[in-house]
RNA sequence: GGAGGGGUGGCAGAGCGGUCAAAUGCAACGGACUGUAAAUCCGUCGACUUUCGUCUACGAUGGUUCGAAUCCAUCCCCCUCCA
């Protein structure tokens, strides 16, 4: 398992990360020698600020970071003022609405949130530092930048690109600000390069595209070799991408979703998922993901007990993981309510289909009422069948009444 | 600027004067089976209403008609080709 000299490829690959580099053995050779002198290496992340929170499929390249970081390196943040306000034509039809300065400001503020539970920042050797593509890019002239960068890049080379040719194979528009959007990446990395010398560039393997931009560039305009390296997609045994629970992303900042959730999005994950999230949301050494894997059957469930413990744990802090897990215990083990369920006080008596609509589980009074035809509702554990149902004063115990529909959304009716 | 095509429910995509709250697929949700899994099967999937039914919806605004997602007019937006 030891094909690779450093100690960050080496993980990479025996946990799953690794997906294509520009450089294999020269990325490696270089991350050696930086290890062995103890000189950091400089890495860096970049994500566009484009939403105000990443979500699980965004953790993969964090993980990654934050491997980098414990293999004694330096991560770098990017985010990436300017490029989203043009938009990564990468994966997608259409061109993306542009963002207002507030927005743009609060998203990153959220980015911001969402990179320091996964990697430490500071002014230490190692810690990770954020940058902002808009610091450099605000004043850029654009003679100069056409100048300086356009003429190391190629529109031949451009348009068989994969973000580009897929547009053009499919014939959606694409516009000339998109078109440009993998210069100014390219820019980036060389930018990063010049401050931190960074030379490596981490992401997702739809950014290959705008990673290698950056590869070339560099070798062209200042002759280093930059690296790049990828992670392959994650998608679960249906091939769908992850990160989508009941519908809705499952965010890494907690005021988009509850701990608790987050939790249980990890304890739901498919029986054949277990091993490859272990690797990769988990730190948990190899020989222990090795045995938890090859659980079987009922027994796996501990697994993904461990797998969604461990993952709250590093996003969202000891503390929560702990109440999220006993929450779940609670719940499904012991049949009574946690804690840490969504909660609604009321006055006096209140219909279940009120109960319901206020704590949010259902959108209308209609669904409610399909819910109960179908079995769907529940009143501390009993079956709702009446759907005038009005709960009063003595279906209160301890002062609360456990609402639940379906078997995995809980909640408490509180008396006020 | 010219010519043509189009805007329908979360998405994709039918419908092209009444039988349309709108086919079909995907996604989602509930139930059964299980292990808080997967697969499968059954059911649901605009709002209000116990049922009847009422209301709001097919880009926007007006109009024609007993009746419009469907026809007409104006406007807005998108796409393709030509200049």
């Amino acid at each position: 398992m030891t094909q690779f000299k450093s100690q960050f490829v080496n993980l990479m690959v025996e946990r799953g990360f690794y997906n294509q580099c520009t450089n294999e053995s020269g990325f490696d050779e270089y991350l050696y020698e930086c290890e062995k002198s103890g000189t950091p290496a400089v890495g860096y992340l970049g994500s566009d600020p484009t939403g105000d929170s990443l979500h699980v499929g965004h953790i993969v390249p964090l993980m990654m970071m934050r491997w980098f970081q414990k293999c004694g390196h330096k991560p770098l943040t990017l985010v990436g003022g300017a490029t989203a306000r043009i938009g990564d034509p990468s994966g997608k039809d259409k061109l993306r609405p542009f963002l207002s300065e507030e927005t743009l400001a609060h998203n990153i503020e959220g980015l911001k949130k969402s990179f320091s539970k996964f990697l430490k920042f500071g002014d230490g050797k190692t810690d990770a530092v954020m940058v902002d593509n808009w610091d450099w890019f605000k004043d850029i002239n654009y003679l100069a930048f056409l100048r300086d960068i356009g003429t190391y890049y190629s529109v031949n080379r451009m348009l068989t690109m994969d973000s580009v040719k897929s547009r053009l194979d499919r014939e959606q528009p694409m516009s000339f600000l998109e078109f440009n959007y993998m210069l100014l990446q390219g820019y980036d990395f060389c930018e990063l390069y010049q401050k931190y010398g960074c030379r490596a560039q981490i992401a997702g393997s739809d950014q290959w595209g705008n990673i290698t931009s950056g590869t070339e560039l560099g070798r062209r305009k200042y002759d280093v070799e930059l690296f790049g390296f990828t992670s392959p997609i994650i998608t679960d045994s249906n091939g769908k991408k992850m990160g989508k629970s009941e519908g809705n992303a499952v965010w890494i900042n907690e005021e988009k979703l509850p701990s608790y959730d987050y939790y249980q999005y990890f304890r739901n994950i498919g029986d054949a998922e277990v091993g490859k999230c272990l690797r990769i949301y988990t730190d948990l050494p190899m020989d222990e993901i090795r045995r938890l894997e090859a659980l079987k059957d009922k027994e796996i469930n501990e697994a993904k007990k461990i797998l969604a413990y461990e993952a709250t744990k590093i996003c969202r802090g000891i503390d929560e993981a702990n109440a999220a897990q006993e929450t779940a215990v609670k719940l499904f083990e012991q049949g009574s309510a946690g804690g840490e369920l969504p909660s609604i006080s009321v006055n006096g008596d209140i219909s279940v289909l009120d109960a319901f609509l206020q704590i949010g589980f259902v959108a209308s009074k209609g669904e409610a009422r399909r819910l109960i035809k179908q079995g769907g509702l529940k009143l501390n554990d009993a079956t709702v069948s009446d759907e005038n149902y009005v709960i009063k004063a003595t279906d209160y115990i301890n002062g609360e009444v456990k609402l639940s529909q379906g078997k995995k959304k809980h909640g408490l009716l509180k008396s006020a």
